[in-house]
RNA sequence: GGUGACAUAGCCAAGUGGUAAGGCAAGGGUCUGCAAAACCCUCAUUCCCCGGUUCAAAUCCGGGUGUCACCUCCA
């Protein structure tokens, strides 16, 4: 299997520490606010590589942390810790506001089929981890300590800068305006290990430590929380593109400076979603939820094929057309799947290996998914029966979790009740809204229908059309939508 | 300002040196009272621009242009 490593600038074939084993680190959210779609698609994206490699025939260990704390608005030892904000914002303690959002986040990623990784860790929960490793970090002078905190030495490093080749002198730091430059620093690009000096003091977890009363930085959670449950050879670590600098960047520099070897030989990075202006993201208030989608009539999976659609590596505009696109495509692929029959002879295991063999090869070139969508296609059109179809099929959503082979299933149940006994005449709308002028006369035009008086008929759906409603006969009743 | 990624039809997108997959939309047809659905057919002489290498380039090289991202919390 072949994987774009970030940390080399290359497609590599992805190799393990253990034979046919994988040590897999994907970045968590942050649990202060709901997570948005575009939060979402790198969760997508990292669901579809871990069932990938399942699918493939490696054991999976995929840990992921959750950010309850440390995490501030600022690198600069400015601004406010985003968990207290949210905290603040909605009157509940930093606490409650954690469990909150994890649950809403998890229960996101459930309508998304999102499994969940085989360990989650609050980082709340490892204090003692981080205070080991910067301990070991101070001793062997990779830290140091300033106004109260402690600081990693990025100078200590031969090689600070994984994923780009930055120049320090032209970092541009502070720029942005109300952020002062943290002048503890000895290097620019050094971070904070342990905070017990904040300029916002009323951080409202804290934690007795050998440097004093505080809390950690953001960026070790992740190397003690991986450290802790991957071991010391990491195979995988995941993200989003923002993270590669510097978050994961400072993952590195600690972890590998407190193992005294390297530690993850291949980095995935998962490009962002957009809006037609740029970045979808929480500060520019721009927050699509699931919910969201869910309340405008979208099934969910619909967004994950719409992800799938695409490459994880390339930036994906998000546009209310281009999901209607895909839900239309969807639901399209599901009706065709719905209309094959599953029970009618042994499988084909020739034809079934050509189509596996497809899909395997898109989905080992970079997790290729558009192309793995298209064998869906293949496999529709291919010669052979539906028991073969739906094996092979039923195969492939196990890693692109799209639930094809489930909806296809439903959608056949309700297709025999209905052809069993018929539902009374039911009308309605589109968008859920209800109109009993406008029912009213769609039931009038079923009559004129049933008595063969289509010239009646056609004279009601153009006065409805007069009215702006679009009627749209289908099975055992209506729909109609204003235009 | 520095760094990185990307640029293929109306839209999403495959393609990794051998002559442009697939999906959505659109147009035409079959089928239905008419529609819808379904099914069939059509739909890029050309891959941001300009040079170069080659028998052959969307693919490789050089130079532009544009878009996005990171350097400040973000997936």
């Amino acid at each position: 299997m072949y994987l774009y490593n970030s940390a080399t600038h290359k497609k590599e074939e992805f190799k393990t520490h253990t034979p046919g084993h994988v040590e897999m680190y994907t970045c968590g959210p942050t649990v202060y606010h709901f997570a948005h779609i575009g939060n979402l698609r790198s969760y997508i994206m990292e669901d579809v590589l871990e069932k990938y490699l399942r699918y493939a025939g490696y054991d999976v260990n995929r840990v992921m942390n959750i950010t309850d704390v440390g995490h501030l608005t600022s690198d600069a030892d400015e601004g406010e810790d985003k968990m207290l904000k949210g905290a603040k914002r909605e009157h509940k303690s930093v606490m409650e506001i954690a469990k909150f959002y994890t649950d809403a986040f998890f229960e996101d990623c459930r309508k998304l089929n999102i499994k969940r990784p085989d360990v989650v860790q609050p980082a709340t929960g490892l204090i003692d981890d981080y205070i080991k490793i910067i301990t070991k970090l101070l001793d062997t002078g990779y830290a140091y300590l300033a106004g109260g905190n402690v600081y990693f030495d990025t100078s200590k490093l031969e090689r600070y800068y994984i994923f780009n080749d930055h120049n320090e002198e032209d970092l541009a730091v502070g720029v942005r305006e109300g952020v002062e430059e943290d002048t503890n620093k000895r290097n620019k690009n050094d971070f904070v290990l342990w905070f017990t000096k904040s300029k916002f003091e009323d951080q409202a977890l804290k934690w007795d430590s050998p440097w004093g009363v505080g809390y950690p930085g953001w960026h070790i959670e992740c190397s003690g929380i991986s450290m802790k449950y991957n071991g010391e050879y990491l195979d995988l670590h995941c993200g989003g593109v923002d993270n590669a600098f510097p978050h994961h960047t400072n993952e590195i520099a600690q972890s590998e400076s407190y193992l005294g070897h390297p530690w993850c030989p291949h980095w995935c990075h998962v490009a962002h979603l957009n809006t037609d202006h740029g970045k979808m993201s929480k500060s520019k208030g721009e927050f699509l939820t699931v919910s969201l989608l869910e309340q405008k009539g979208y099934d969910p999976l619909a967004y994950r094929f719409f992800c799938l659609q695409s490459h994880y590596r390339k930036s994906l505009v998000f546009s209310w057309e281009n999901l209607d696109n895909a839900t239309v495509a969807f639901n399209k692929l599901i009706a065709k799947i719905a209309a094959l029959d599953p029970n009618d002879g042994p499988v084909d295991e020739a034809a079934a290996a050509e189509l596996k063999a497809k899909f395997t090869k898109a989905m080992d070139n970079d997790l290729n998914t558009s192309m793995a969508v298209t064998v869906l296609y293949d496999v529709l059109k291919a010669k052979t029966n539906g028991a073969t179809k739906c094996a092979v099929l039923e195969g492939f959503d196990s890693v692109l979790g799209l639930k094809l082979l489930e909806k296809a299933a439903d959608q056949r149940k309700k297709q025999a009740q209905m052809a069993a006994q018929p539902a009374a005449f039911t009308v309605v709308s589109e968008s859920g809204e209800e109109d009993a002028d406008v029912e009213a006369l769609i039931r009038q035009r079923q009559d004129a229908k049933k008595a063969k008086n289509f010239a009646e008929a056609d004279r009601i759906r153009d006065e409805l059309k007069a009215q702006g409603v679009e009627v749209t006969d289908v099975p055992g009743g209506a729909k109609w939508k204003r235009i």
